[in-house]
DNA sequence: TGCCCATTGTCAGAACTCTGATATTAATGT
DNA sequence: ACATTAATATCAGAGTTCTGACAATGGGCA
């Protein structure tokens, strides 16, 4: 039995690298960069998401779980998911909101804020490793083409006339 | 109507649309992609894992569990649950390895080759409109980003010396 | 006033993805 | 021959994401 090396298919065979499908290099792309952040993170114990719900929350203090749902592009129990791991690992506190009945108003605590401080250098760092190497207008193209390709998915629009 | 009200922030305000991080862009380009697709799929039933995984072992029915971790840049145990659940639907077929012990042979049913022949067709339509409205030269620098950005993640590497 | 409906939030269930741990088998080394 | 290492496959558990279903609140309209 000789030693077949290592020869899977798709050095330059098939639909890797970069002649593949755009659907495939994209899911791709994003579970690589995602094990990326989520690695550089590991001493903060945040997610990906959880860190885009943090820094969201600390730009938008006023918002419900709700409005941060439709400006991620997420569902509302998707959200809520995340929001109530932040919860139990004491990052943000939900009080009730006077005013409003069955909205609840949203607030980082100290031990919120400060990981969040660690955590946006460890983020930003790999964010200018993704835009290496390509210039200022293909990074135009490369931002214009990622929100195409997104297309605002659960946009319930229509809201019925 | 119109009905414009929708005063989020975040159209042209903040940190999204095409001026936002490539990162937060990134996960909400592949959010929204295979939101699509699987609104697409639905009458198959198939996801797009799913649709991936039955795509490459129809090029490659040789390959083990494992073989398809690598290919797909994912790890042997998400791998391993995708395989279980088109085995579940009876989509593939595994049985032992004659030679090597361990391993498993992995094979399409009928069923899994026929609905790959439908499911392509539809996923195949969502990849040109992925392209359009792009150039040769903007989706080559897409592919090019989308490699670097992925960044064969998992590679365990360095095999240590 | 009282009913309809949109908004907000949640529970349940499924699939994907990771880390960590374990068992089995093959290949290798002393 | 025996021990070590590598490769394959799986179990367990956590977090993200969807669909589908439901309760509670608030506003609008007959």
């Amino acid at each position: 039995m000789g030693k077949t090396t290592r020869l899977l298919p798709g050095e330059g065979t098939d639909k890797r690298g970069p002649d593949g499908y755009l659907g495939y290099l994209l899911r791709q792309a994003a579970n690589g960069y995602r094990h990326r952040v989520e690695t550089s993170l590991r001493e903060t114990g945040l997610t990906q998401p959880q860190f885009a719900a943090l820094t969201m929350l600390d730009a938008y203090p006023e918002h419900s779980s709700a409005d941060l749902a439709r400006i991620a592009l997420l569902t509302p129990q998707t959200m809520s998911t995340i929001l109530r791991n932040l919860e139990n690992a004491a990052l943000i506190r939900r009080h009730p909101h006077q005013e409003h009945g069955r909205k609840r108003r949203i607030e980082l605590t100290d031990a919120g804020r400060q990981v969040l401080v660690r955590a946006k250098r460890l983020v930003y760092a790999l964010e200018t490793d993704l835009a290496e190497g390509f210039s200022e207008e293909e990074q135009r193209t490369v931002r214009r083409w990622l929100v195409a390709a997104g297309g605002r998915s659960l946009e319930g629009g229509a809201t019925k006339p």
